[in-house]
DNA sequence: ACACTATGAGTAA
DNA sequence: TACTCCTAGTGTC
């Protein structure tokens, strides 16, 4: 999935576009026909982001009870954004303009009109280029048709967003959102004070259970996924297997503040970039080549990019975990 | 046409 | 640990 960095991004997309709006809510695949039904002309009125989960908030009037969508992308799900979509200075590169990346988190599809069609979540390369070419007609149509299997459609009178592939799509009382929050971790992005820095420290060092693990489980910290544990544990220089308790604490510490920073980047950007103090030609390779973006994710068998040991690959928390046995002793 | 992969997680066993 | 669900792109025949 879009790890959490992609999460924010879209529910700051929301914030921009849709919040304070009234909202046809449709569900062209017909799978969240009830769901949809139950948000259909209500205003949207509020929109959160929590690790990997999205809660957006509806009403029927300013003062009128509270309903929530709870939206939780999984592992290929994505929005699509299409229409008058503001590309926010904040979140994007110098210049403004957020395409012309090639496999991201975020693609943006540059028509006439700056970013009239972009995608957050799953890469979705082929398709955006396939929509490049239709953007003329997607322009001149508003809303433009569903593309694909498409669970919910919110329009607003300019802006469209379409979800796909979502593991999680639900309507939800403003009580069970506070039941789903009450169980995640900590999210930098949530709360990134002293007292989270030393609550994340002092689970992390409470338990036998090896980081590797531990950082996967959004019970414990939200938002990392599978590309942020590897590249979190190699740029630290900690084996995946070393248990929690075992850490010191200002490696533990470290872990926290990394992942801090490299989320905020990954907001700012819309891409992983894991690596720092690249020249800028490599950064340039970096930009345009996800490949080039990280010092262990997906180089099982490759040689470590500082050592030159081969990468190592296992399987923890059902997921493939690449890691350097000499960096990271 | 078919097999396989993916930035995820719930549930059963 | 294994199975299940969600979707689309890529690679192989």
């Amino acid at each position: 999935m879009p790890e959490g960095h992609s999460v924010h991004r879209i529910a700051r997309q929301f914030t921009l576009n849709f919040v304070g709006h009234r909202v046809a809510v449709s569900s062209p695949q017909g799978r969240f026909a009830h769901g949809a039904a139950l948000l259909d002309g209500l205003l949207m009125t509020d929109s959160q982001a929590v690790g990997k989960q999205m809660f957006l908030e509806f009403a029927a009037e300013e003062d009128a009870p509270r309903l929530w969508l709870r939206v939780h992308l999984g592992i290929y799900g994505a929005w699509d954004f299409a229409g008058d979509i503001t590309a926010d200075a904040t979140t994007t590169s110098a210049g403004g303009r957020m395409g012309q990346t090639g496999m991201l988190g975020i693609e943006t599809v540059v028509g006439e009109h700056e970013d009239s069609l972009h995608s957050i979540g799953a890469p979705r390369r082929t398709r955006l280029r396939m929509a490049e070419q239709e953007t003329e007609q997607a322009l001149e149509a508003f809303p433009p048709e569903p593309v694909g299997q498409v669970r919910v459609r919110i329009l607003t009178d300019t802006a469209v967003a379409d979800l796909r592939g979502p593991t999680a799509c639900e309507v939800l009382e403003p009580e069970e959102v506070a039941a789903v929050i009450a169980r995640l971790g900590l999210d930098p992005l949530v709360d990134d004070s002293q007292a989270a820095e030393n609550r994340f420290t002092d689970v992390i060092r409470s338990k036998p259970t090896r980081i590797g693990m531990l950082l996967m489980d959004q019970s414990v910290v939200s938002g990392i996924g599978n590309v942020y544990r590897a590249e979190l544990l190699y740029r630290a220089g900690v084996n995946p297997h070393t248990p929690g308790k075992n850490l010191p604490e200002d490696v533990v510490r470290g872990l926290w503040k990394d992942w801090s920073r490299l989320l905020r980047i990954g907001v700012q950007t819309g891409i992983m970039m894991t690596m720092d103090g690249l020249s800028n030609e490599d950064h340039a390779k970096a930009l345009a080549n996800r490949d080039d973006r990280h010092w262990v994710y997906r180089r099982a068998g490759l040689p470590c990019r500082r050592c030159g040991t081969h990468i190592a690959l296992e399987i923890m928390a059902a997921r493939k975990l690449y890691w350097c046995p000499v960096c990271q002793a």
